[in-house]
DNA sequence: CCAGACGTTGTT
DNA sequence: GTCTGG
DNA sequence: CCAGACGTTGTT
DNA sequence: GTCTGG
């Protein structure tokens, strides 16, 4: 089987749990969404990880206009052959240096773009051996922000089930991430998101929104452990013990 | 030419 | 699909 | 990302 | 130690 071998230890990714806050109205209000449907619910998640569904914009193939979609976070290639295949492999995040070189990431990259709605992302600092202390960041203005995204879209041969996953862009970290690791989750700035949600083909990529955030911009606080477990949810993950 | 891969990051 | 390695 | 599990056999 | 599930 031509698997990629997962390896445990050495398929961690840096941006593996975010949350958000914002309900369905801040978000439609924040990203110009105009009115959202009654049927589309979205309730508020302090814990989000890796497999679960989750909403992410983009634009519409045939309008061209915004639109919210749930789709899974960890990316599946659309070259996958079955779904065992890519069994265990999260590509829950992307480096952006290699998005335009690797074969993975390029289609997607030029052609399938997306937002990731969020109010902030969590990461673990390595205290000791087996100690460790979950950080939560976040905008120091409160306001709801956008991580890029790519997302693909996979045909499950065994029941013609289309399903729908995504990654996020991960860069160098700005100076208030670097305290606890060296990578950040790219966040674009609203003035970007047009450019960043474009989906043609004869156009560069915007590799230049590939940056880490401003720093000052930021807040890094350390946060309740139980975040550790994705059980746990609830504005009290970020309490600050 | 074909076969096979294609991804990520942390730690003392 | 597209690139690398042999 | 972290938490939690992680095994085996016989039979017409 | 290493893998799966969320």
């Amino acid at each position: 089987m031509a698997l990629p071998q997962r390896n445990s230890g050495t398929l961690v990714a840096m941006c593996g749990r975010y949350l958000r806050r914002s309900d369905k109205q801040r978000i439609a209000e924040v990203f110009l969404l105009g009115k959202l449907p009654e049927s589309f619910a979205l309730s508020p998640d302090y814990n989000v990880a890796p497999t679960t569904f989750q909403p992410v914009i983009r634009l519409n193939r045939d309008t061209g206009a915004r639109e919210i979609v749930m789709m899974r976070w960890g990316l599946i290639p659309y070259l996958a052959k079955s779904a065992t295949e890519f069994k265990g492999f999260s590509a829950i995040n992307a480096r952006a240096e290699g998005l335009e070189a690797k074969a993975l990431w390029r289609v997607p990259f030029q052609r399938r773009r997306c937002l990731v709605p969020a109010d902030g992302f969590y990461e673990w600092k390595r205290l000791t051996l087996r100690a460790k202390q979950p950080y939560a960041y976040q905008m120091r203005d409160g306001h709801p922000f956008a991580f890029a995204g790519l997302w693909d879209a996979w045909k499950d041969p065994a029941d013609g089930e289309w399903l729908q996953t995504f990654a996020i862009v991960t860069t160098k970290a700005n100076e208030l991430a670097a305290e606890v690791h060296d990578r950040m989750p790219v966040i674009l700035h609203p003035r970007d998101y047009d450019r960043w949600l474009e989906r043609g083909e004869t156009y560069e990529p915007p590799v230049d929104l590939l940056r880490p955030y401003e720093a000052d911009a930021m807040r890094a606080d350390t946060c309740n452990p139980a975040v550790g477990n994705v059980r746990n949810n609830g504005p009290e993950m970020l309490n600050n013990i």
